[in-house]
RNA sequence: GGAGAGAUGCCCGAGUGGUUAAAGGGGACGGACUGUAAAUCCGUUGGCUCAGCCUACGUUGGUUCAAAUCCAACUCUCUCCA
């Protein structure tokens, strides 16, 4: 591995976040020389980012932490198109209205892993609609669609799937990379970046953008991604069992959160501990050093790291402490997430079936009493076998909830209200 | 513009008139085993007021006692030719 002498490279390179680098030296020793400036752009597909994301963000983590200056872009421009790299089919175009709330509540998960303000050092929160929205057709393609080669367009891995197989690529999402290059050239001009980072499926979009910068007269722009992470076997990052795993807290409880981190398998401990914590690498070392079932402590300084980043180290540890009463006591957990109910349909009594939809244990009335069929449906540690079971006042317990439990691991309490 | 091929459940993919809510695989979920892990094994995987009913095989209409399966039109996609 090559030996880096700034410290951002060297801290990426040693906690595993790099895949490839335009221009390796050349990088190297701009990031020694000055106070470099760099982006990650982020489109507002859903209004939370997942985990997926998250070692984006923490790449942006780390530039600002060695001294530079990061910037996180929102594609309130892009979001308009959809990029199309490595997708079997388009995405349904979002409304502008969809867009903007996105943007708005993503926004609100990044103060966590980065300083923003109007110093030198500080991040920059922008937006690509700002220029993006403006543009003038005709200019834009005399002024920037002249550098742009079809030929070569067509040649990226990231669109030749989709070209060899059977789906289309409209017009729109292939103008995708092309106005992900203008991004690039518009932030080195005006504020002096000089580096995007991104995923792997983003290399040919920033390489495009570089390539841009030259024909335009920019400074020399750099590229650098992270490796596309998936578990030991094979599973993407950010996926759970109740669906992707949001970073914004109102789309999953902290409580959630840390347990998708406590139930990492084995293989990903060392690996997940460098790229999603800010531990010390001798620390993350002896960590690993760990097997057998001493694994499960460090998976627990995982779940409780990596969560105290995003909501705080309160809520981790509180999340860690529901846990612990929860799989270790067996006992009651009163910070489990919940779900409120009337108690005028609590003494009227819900049936089981719909009380565990209510919850969000199940889909629908159908998935619940399979459940109930396969033993999984419990309340308060009870397991259900009559599906026409009613649940009532006479089942909250002196802590006030009823505890419903899918399987051995979901639980939701049901306060009444 | 011309000639072919195709559109099936979350995904891939069989099915070419009735026992098809639709083979098989993947994924996902539940169970067993464990360490809240992986691997493995077992089960489940459209909805509902669930031994019954309803809705489903691109869209719309037709043939038939009966259609995912046959016919027509339409929409979209792919391949080859121009």
């Amino acid at each position: 591995m090559t030996e880096f002498k700034s410290d951002f490279l060297r801290t990426l390179s040693e906690r595993g976040y790099i895949h490839q680098i335009s221009d390796e030296s050349g990088l190297d020793s701009l990031l020694q020389k000055e106070t470099v400036t760099a982006y990650i752009g982020f489109d507002p597909t859903a209004p939370s980012l997942h985990a997926g994301s998250l070692i984006q963000i923490m790449m942006l983590h780390w530039f600002q932490e060695t001294g530079h200056r990061a910037i996180s872009l929102m594609g309130g421009g892009t979001g308009m198109v959809g990029d199309p790299s490595f997708k079997d089919e388009a995405r349904q175009l979002m409304t502008l209205d969809t867009i903007e709330s996105n943007i708005a509540s993503i926004k609100k998960v990044f103060s966590n892993y980065l300083n923003y303000g109007d110093g030198p050092k500080d991040a920059l929160m922008i937006n690509n609609a700002d220029w993006l929205r403006k543009i003038n057709y005709l200019e834009f393609l005399r002024d920037v669609g002249r550098h742009f080669s079809v030929n070569r367009m067509l040649s990226f891995d990231s669109v030749k799937t989709r070209l060899d197989r059977e789906q289309s690529l409209s017009f729109l999402e292939f103008n995708y990379m092309i106005l992900q290059a203008y991004d690039f050239v518009e932030l080195a001009n005006n504020y002096d970046c000089r580096l995007q980072m991104g995923g792997s499926d983003q290399w040919g979009n920033i390489v495009n953008g570089i390539d841009l910068g030259h024909r335009m007269g920019t400074k020399q722009l750099y590229a650098l991604t992270s490796p596309l992470l998936t578990t030991s076997s094979g599973a993407k990052m950010g996926k759970s069992a109740n669906g992707a795993v949001w970073l914004n807290a109102d789309m999953l409880s902290a409580y959630d959160f840390w347990q998708y981190w406590r139930n990492t398998e084995d293989a990903d401990v060392s690996r997940f501990l460098k790229l999603y914590t800010k531990l010390p690498m001798d620390e993350i070392a002896r960590l690993s050093a760990l097997g057998g079932s001493e694994i499960n402590e460090v998976k627990k300084i995982l779940a409780t790291e990596v969560t105290a980043i995003l909501h705080g180290r309160a809520a981790a540890e509180q999340a860690a402490e529901t846990a612990r009463k929860t799989f270790e006591e067996g006992a009651l957990a009163d910070n489990l997430p919940s779900i409120e109910v009337p108690s005028a349909e609590l003494e009227a009594g819900i049936g089981v079936l719909a009380l565990f939809v209510r919850a969000g244990l199940a889909e629908s009335n159908g998935e619940a009493r399979r459940h109930v069929k396969g033993g999984a449906v419990k309340v308060n540690d009870k397991a259900v076998s009559d599906e026409r079971q009613i649940v009532g006042t006479a089942d909250v317990t002196g802590d006030n909830v009823i505890k419903l439990s899918l399987g051995k691991k979901k639980h939701i309490l049901v306060r009444p209200v």
